[in-house]
DNA sequence: AATTTATATGCGAATAAGCGCATATCACTT
DNA sequence: AAGTGATATGCGCTTATTCGCATATAAATT
């Protein structure tokens, strides 16, 4: 039951479904991410963290970046479908669409794309 | 977005994923869900109305009574396979168990149904 | 080893959620 | 219309969530 809520709650943040939406685009380190929903870093990272912990996304390191993606072999039986939910909703939300936007002109390597905000 | 977020916050709590389990098994008034969750009027009703409001169940006046029930027809693309998810899960939970076997006792009509708590 | 860049985290403040108490409302009964 | 029983709700308290600031950790570069 705690596992159960916990996903529900996982899904219950506008900023998490944001950015699952994108990680449904493609996978994307912390600095993308802050980028493409322009909010902190503290923000981005708290949160794929938390996503994390409920099982939907999985990290790798790679080099200086942490790079989060779907984890496609979620555990629970439920987080497949939930994830199917996702994937058929909020296409056509405004945000939504200004993230995928935004994360097309997120760079990864340049002077200081944490710094910056 | 907004109702979808409402959508997974009315399934991020114990009390409503129990209640939602119960009214699974048949419909239920409010002191009906009190005697099988051994739970307060006032978290029974609000919680009751909480999953009414995100468009899981409906309700209707039986003389006295309020009888709540799944929302068959549940509007939003998402709550069909979310009730889906609840349908296959934790049906083995040895909470959703006790609240089922209380609910066997549960006494619609009867001297202070309310008031004996 | 010192610096730079990216990410994580402890702490505190602001906001929201959950719930009990008391009370209001609503339907039925007498 | 007064009383009884079931449900809903305003108010206040407690606990949980969210997030920013400052700082810590980690990897790479010099």
């Amino acid at each position: 039951m705690r596992d159960l809520i916990k996903v529900f709650k996982a899904l219950s943040d506008e900023t998490r479904i944001r950015i699952l939406k994108l990680l449904l685009e493609r996978e994307c380190c912390v600095c993308e991410v802050m980028q493409a929903l322009d909010i902190s870093q503290t923000r981005a990272s708290r949160n794929l963290g938390l996503l994390h912990d409920a099982g939907f996304v999985k990290s790798r390191r790679d080099g200086l970046w942490v790079v989060y993606s779907i984890d496609e072999e979620v555990v629970g039986r439920y987080s497949t479908s939930l994830l199917d939910i996702l994937r058929k909703s909020l296409d056509d939300n405004d945000i939504v669409a200004e993230d995928r936007e935004r994360l097309k002109q997120a760079v990864r390597v340049g002077p200081g794309c944490v710094q910056r905000r």
